[in-house]
DNA sequence: TTGTGTTTTATTGCCTCC
DNA sequence: GGAGGCAATAAAACACAA
């Protein structure tokens, strides 16, 4: 027995033996109220008529009193003292409460889900229980209450989670259109830029020897189906600009909701985050460098000799860096 | 009636607190 | 070190389908 404690029930007392003789005695339970029960000081023929053990006082003052149920066991139905005998002699069994003792009990619980001692004690009296059977009837009444508390936490993470994925899968949606719709921009700006080279190509060479101006993007090439888009490659100070051109017409380009979301990432206090899930772990530790460095959603890119550089690719929506070339279109 | 799954009551061993 | 709480578990009681 662990730390020396005393378990009542392991060695009954006489009281405990007559418990279990009425409990075996079964009868059907009483529906009588339980106040009925308790109030009227837990009446012998109340909880004769239950499943559930007595105490000691009421049993001696229903054998007092002659109670029907005593006559019939002292005289009657099983007939003589051999059978009380055996029912005293009988190894202790389970007994389930009344469905009013578990009420009452139920009732304490919502109060209080802890029992003092005092408590105890009183309730005990109250239902006619030993005071551990009331402190076990708790214990297991809170571990119940646990399990149940633990499901609906359950539940609730569950719906969080759930909540969750939907709204994740919707920002994934939105983030393949807005890749499509720049896709879509970036090969009209090709074709436009194909176009506009082709009709340039006499004009070029009569101006092959005159000093251009300071180009728009330092590299904008288009070289043919199937190749890589050279990455173009803006100073902050112009894309800045472009976006002010862009965006501040007196008819924006984009009032639905989808250009919203581009309108906002190119808000400066806006930190876009791109979606890393579709990141390897490289990426995810350049990003994060980088992030780190650049908050803004722009590439601070000072040295255009290496537009690969991690600066260079930081901030790129989590698209291909492909399509900053919108940007340069954009402008 | 019986087999089986669930619920309830009770025990055990360990742990914490005073 | 004793009292009491808790987790794990045993076992009786109960519910119910076949």
């Amino acid at each position: 027995m662990a730390g020396g404690r005393v378990y009542p029930n392991t060695s009954r007392s006489g009281a405990s033996n007559l418990s279990v003789l009425l409990h075996n005695r079964r009868v059907p339970s009483s529906a009588e109220p339980l106040d009925t029960l308790i109030l009227s000081g837990s009446s012998p023929s109340a909880f004769l008529g239950s499943r559930s053990i007595m105490c000691f006082e009421d049993v001696q003052r229903a054998k007092g009193t002659q109670s029907p149920f005593f006559r019939a066991f002292d005289h009657g139905e099983n007939g003589d003292d051999e059978d009380l005998d055996e029912y005293f002699h009988q190894p202790e069994k389970k007994r389930r409460l009344t469905v009013d003792q578990v009420q009452f009990l139920e009732k304490s619980f919502e109060v209080e889900n802890k029992l003092e001692p005092e408590r105890k004690i009183q309730l005990a009296k109250d239902l006619g229980l030993q005071p551990r059977q009331v402190a076990i009837w708790f214990q297991n009444r809170r571990a119940r209450w646990k399990t149940k508390q633990l499901e609906k936490d359950y539940a609730a993470l569950q719906a969080s989670y759930d909540s969750l994925k939907a709204e994740y899968n919707n920002l994934l949606k939105e983030k393949d259109k807005l890749k499509a719709e720049v896709l879509q921009l970036t090969d009209k700006f090709l074709l436009k830029e194909k176009e506009k080279g082709n009709s340039d190509v006499s004009d070029m060479d009569s101006l092959s020897q005159e000093p251009q101006e300071k180009p728009i993007a330092q590299e904008s090439a288009y070289e043919g189906e199937g190749s890589k888009v050279s990455l173009v490659v803006c100073k902050q100070e112009d894309i800045s600009s472009a976006k002010s051109d862009l965006f501040d017409s007196d008819s924006p380009p984009y009032t639905d909701g989808v250009h919203s979301s581009l309108l906002e990432a190119c808000d400066s206090s806006y930190v876009f985050e791109p979606d890393q899930s579709d990141l390897s772990q490289d990426e995810e530790d350049i990003l994060g460098k980088s992030m780190l460095h650049h908050p803004c959603i722009f590439p601070k890119v000072e040295d255009d000799d290496y537009p690969d550089s991690p600066a260079a690719n930081s901030c790129n929506f989590g698209f291909p860096v492909e399509d900053h070339a919108f940007w340069s279109w954009a402008y």
